[in-house]
DNA sequence: TCCTTAGTTCAAAAGTTATTGAACAATTGG
DNA sequence: CCAATTGTTCAATAACTTTTGAACTAAGGA
């Protein structure tokens, strides 16, 4: 019940270029990172698309190896890897989610928080 | 006869790193990046691809606003917009440059230098 | 066990991008 | 003017990507 990730020197340039070369996809990286940590489950994006939209994107992530998903229980904990990333692209990561964090075009997740239920 | 770009601030996240997301332009960008201050015409290119071909790439890196193509007699002549993308997107092109040198899938742009006919 | 929640898979449709060749335009040199 | 050089445009096609809905699986709780 492991789901598929390339390994960090599977991890091709272009491809990951490619897959943040998509609105949507980059709006789930920007908001990961903001919640750097904290793993967040799939349905978390669901303001961004459908369920089976985000499926579609949330696998072209992990295969391009820019995110990683742990199955706990039915949810897929999705974390960015972040240290695999900046061991293999040095600086890359952080460039992107600087210059996204400021771009107003990308579609926004939405603040349903649920936290401190206390 | 001046070919359309966008300027600085039309400059898009998702675009950019959509159009370098395929390994014929990331090739170019990599030659262009080493090739610095020397302005290349498209045929430096045809390694690539076909010259029609080149001429869709081109423009795709052309509008995106990675590149800037001066017309010059017949030529046009191709510039990275270095400090432009450093000014909107700081440190992106860098990395992206670092990380495409390593990278051995990437086609190459032969070497038929003419320079120094001197 | 049955129901719910979370997410995947599949196939179809829609949309987009890449590649090609033939025809075209513009400039330069003879 | 004529021919060569440089690159574009156009239309067609091929190849991918995105989006959708319906059907499905797997785990967890009542």
């Amino acid at each position: 019940m492991t789901l598929p990730h390339p390994n960090t020197d599977q991890i091709s340039l272009p491809i990951v270029l490619g897959v943040l070369g998509d609105p949507t996809r980059l709006a789930i990286v920007r908001y990961l990172a903001s919640k750097e940590g904290v793993p967040l489950n799939c349905s978390r994006f669901l303001d961004l698309g459908s369920k089976t939209n985000l499926s579609y994107h949330l696998a072209k992530l992990r295969e391009a190896g820019v995110t990683r998903a742990e199955v706990v229980g039915t949810n897929r904990m999705i974390t960015l890897r972040r240290a695999d990333l900046d061991a293999r692209f040095p600086g890359l990561l952080d460039s992107v989610i600087a210059a996204a964090a400021d771009d107003a075009a990308l579609p926004a997740v939405g603040g349903h928080d649920i936290e401190a239920s206390a």
